[in-house]
DNA sequence: GCTGTGATCGCCT
DNA sequence: GGCGATCACAGCA
């Protein structure tokens, strides 16, 4: 296995989901696709899904399917799933095996290969021209920017060379902004929970 | 900036 | 058959 400079830890991600999106935020996430093109980008916006009793989690109840196997997986495993019919979305797999916690990217500031993010943005002809602050600002567009889909599911970050996290710059905690997550209708108590962290300072 | 709505399909009942 | 851990666009402020 290579080992790369700056690379989060094993340890990094063998910790509680509220820590990991926590921490996450400001890391870097790269991405390299077949064609060796760089695409990276400091992380602005993550979300927490806890374990088996967070009734937002598709692990829910400890559900466990092929779709949801890489929430159980060792710490620092890729999780996409596919959603709405048309997006994906890239989540972090964290605490230990055979537990389903994880923490969903649901968004970028974009500092590396915007062009191509454009390109990737913009299969369908668009109305409007995109702005790069909207390129990965949001889940679904941070996995079209990013070339991310399910064929990425179930890879280890600390050893794929197609998509790694590296430490990036500091937010200030003071920075970091936590508020309920996003997109959770039928969750019950889980709904009001501050289990998402936000910045809106651009380190770029 | 905000709010409402249609798109689109894998997964579950 | 119903519903998403969402997005683009229209219309409005």
């Amino acid at each position: 296995m290579h080992r790369h400079q700056n690379h989060l830890t094993q340890s990094f991600y063998e910790r509680s989901a509220e820590r990991v999106a926590k921490d996450l935020i400001g890391c870097l996430l790269e991405r390299t696709l077949e064609d060796g093109t760089r695409l990276a980008g400091y992380i602005a916006e993550t979300e927490a899904y806890v374990g088996p009793e967070d009734r937002a989690s598709h692990a829910f109840g400890g559900h466990r399917s092929q779709r949801n196997e890489s929430m159980w997986a060792p710490p620092g495993t890729v999780y996409v799933y596919f959603t709405y019919g048309m997006h994906h979305c890239l989540n972090v797999s964290c605490l230990r095996q055979d537990h389903p916690a994880a923490v969903l990217i649901r968004a970028v500031f974009p500092i590396l290969g915007l062009k191509t993010m454009r390109t990737l943005r913009t299969k369908r002809p668009r109305k409007h021209a995109l702005k790069d602050r909207h390129l990965c600002d949001g889940p679904g567009k941070l996995c079209q920017a990013f070339a991310i889909d399910r064929s990425l599911d179930g890879v280890n970050l600390l050893q794929s060379s197609q998509i790694a996290i590296r430490q990036g710059v500091a937010i200030k905690g003071g920075e970091i902004q936590c508020t309920p997550r996003i997109g959770i209708g039928t969750a019950g108590d889980w709904v009001g929970k501050p289990l998402r962290w936000v910045t809106r300072v651009d380190p770029r």
